[in-house]
DNA sequence: TTGTGTATATTGTGTTATGATATATCTAAT
DNA sequence: ATTAGATATATCATAACACAATATACACAA
């Protein structure tokens, strides 16, 4: 197990959905878009790109179509829907508003006087 | 489940150590502690203290002593153990690199021309 | 003084949610 | 044939939580 795994934990929806607000996308470039992006602080597991969006499919924030192309293996393409932008609204507030705890928890509690909001 | 209990998730240990290296203190006075400095977006439960608290000592990142006063029920004191303190500034490195990869994923990827580190 | 309630404080058992692991299948290119 | 890309599912591990029990002290009645 990754040693940041655990600090994925609840974020992995929001972070499928901010990739997905820039554009339709599948499984496989979702999941190699994180890992790069991260710049290899997470390894996420494909599996776990697979059921989440599974998860997200039964709850209405995306839907898929198959891709047309066929240099490759079939693709499976996700968009995100207006509740799936609502809800990734809602969640980076969330980030947002606990990160600022956690920072405040871990890191000492005088973030207020620094610059960034 | 509170709505952020899932982002708390790996950073726990962290959050007590950052208590007890700043003095000795007990489960009830950490877990008031946590919450009202997060003012109110965690509402950890004593169960959870309890038993990172135990898995902690099994650890050897802190140790135990009973008190002494009986002005109410009695009080278990943990203090941290120089293994908890290297354990947390190691801890405290990766809630940083894990925040600044978060911060990347879900609100954008221009934060790197922001002032704060 | 006996009881009842409340706040403080610790412990134990079991449950749940989520990411990881393992495995399988299919296609296309080398 | 083997590797890389791509999707899928079943099972496992773990951390936080729910629920419950226990213990101490203190207040306020009856």
């Amino acid at each position: 197990m990754s040693y940041s795994s655990e600090m994925l934990r609840g974020n992995t929806e929001t972070i499928i959905l901010a990739i997905l607000i820039q554009g339709d996308s599948y499984g496989w470039a979702i999941l190699k878009e994180i890992n790069t992006r991260s710049e290899g602080v997470f390894d996420i597991k494909d599996a776990t790109i697979y059921t989440t969006i599974r998860k997200m499919e039964n709850e209405a924030l995306i839907t898929t179509y198959w891709g047309e192309e066929s240099q490759t293996a079939r693709r499976k393409y996700y968009k995100i829907t207006e509740e799936g932008k609502k809800y990734y609204y809602e969640k980076v507030e969330e980030w947002k508003v606990v990160k600022h705890a956690l920072v405040k928890l871990i890191e000492g509690d005088d973030t207020d006087e620094q610059c960034c909001s």
